[in-house]
DNA sequence: TAAAAATATTGATCTATATCAATTAATTAT
DNA sequence: ATAATTAATTGATATAGATCAATATTTTTA
């Protein structure tokens, strides 16, 4: 994204950015809240979740880790914010103002341009969540769930976790017990290992056509 | 949007621009098909889909009216189509080309912010959507698509639609089975007056209460 | 290290909603 | 107008998954 930018643009940025440090567990922010900086997340892990405003219910959206950058959908619109951003770990992130990239995107059509691509392919797989949630069951959810940790967040199909039983449930939409009782299935079936938060996907084609198979 | 362009820059996507008649029922765009131009609605009303190819469900994401503008998250990204759009009745749209308008974006940096903010208002949509969808129970859905309809589609508390039950059924991730099943309790309790395809919203209060109780 | 708190697990039960099947009503075609 | 399709409705049944409750484990605090 930042590759767009001239060099002056970027010691701009480089001399106006503040870090933040943040221990797990820690609010970066918070649905509602005003939006008026980007974020990038330089180390460590967020997760990301939609809360409504009506039951405690959440659905956990994404996890973001280096370098990835946070702009929702309140900018250039309502300028809140739709999401909120925990810490998972320690993590720091830098904080860029949205008026500079207000200014960034009048003067540099490349960034306009790299920012929309970001928006659009974050909306690709919103799109995706929202059938998987909505028209899946619970094997099916769970089997996307692992898959998107293994391949998309750590990248390996043996993986340590900080996330609880409840946040996999908040991923996948459904309750925790629901949520532990898959996880045993799939344990027995040889499909999964799964000790506390240690996990190993030790049957991906498996766990595939139960994705697909819904 | 449009309003952002230059007298040059809209002469030309005026004398570039083709438009095209679609009878109800006819498909404008299919998801998978190249995304190769910008659609604006002209007259009509469409219904925009989302597709699950592993099985026969989809979710109406929403509908558009004029002068709706249709520019889905493909563009900037894999140049393919992520959701279907079908004429619901006669309807005439307008097609341009990408290409303009990543010309347009370059040349055009007001331009550029409309693009953005318009696909972030779609994404604070499609947020609301997707927790109505996974935690609402099917009253609490059903609720959301008569008040969507009322009050974002029809603007009007009495409105005739071309939607069958199997779409209000898609617009609420439930089957047409419980769509019929709710519409007749909402009749009994008042709530609404539905016969065929004539809706009358008598209680919107309730409704309201309905949707925020899930 | 012990106590307290939080998280995870297991089992039993309940219920919302899907599914299936049959009937009726409304369109469309002949 | 009548037949043929298609969509809507109703009823009966099945079941996936939530909820509730109790116990066990892990983590945190004192």
């Amino acid at each position: 994204m930042f590759c767009y930018l001239s060099d002056d643009q970027l010691h701009e940025i480089n001399d106006n950015r503040r870090e933040v440090r943040y221990k797990a567990g820690e609010t970066i922010f918070k649905t509602g809240g005003p939006l008026t900086h980007m974020i990038c997340i330089t180390s460590g892990m967020v997760k990301i979740y939609l809360e409504d405003e009506n039951s405690e219910k959440r659905i956990i959206l994404s996890i973001l880790k280096p370098v990835d950058l946070v702009l929702g959908p309140g900018f250039l619109t309502d300028n809140s914010h739709h999401f909120t951003a925990v810490a998972m770990e320690e993590t720091v992130a830098c904080f860029i103002k949205v008026s500079r990239h207000e200014e960034f995107m009048k003067s540099n059509p490349e960034y306009s341009t790299a920012i929309l691509r970001h928006v659009n392919s974050k909306v690709i797989l919103q799109f995706q969540k929202m059938l998987s949630l909505t028209h899946k069951q619970t094997h099916g959810k769970m089997a996307d769930c692992l898959l998107y940790l293994a391949n998309s967040i750590y990248e390996n199909d043996v993986f340590d976790t900080v996330l609880s039983r409840q946040d996999l449930a908040d991923i996948s939409a459904m309750t925790k017990e629901t949520t532990i009782r898959i996880l045993k299935e799939f344990s027995e079936e040889g499909i999964i290992i799964c000790n506390n938060n240690h996990f190993e996907i030790l049957d991906k084609e498996k766990l595939e056509k139960i994705s697909i198979s819904g």
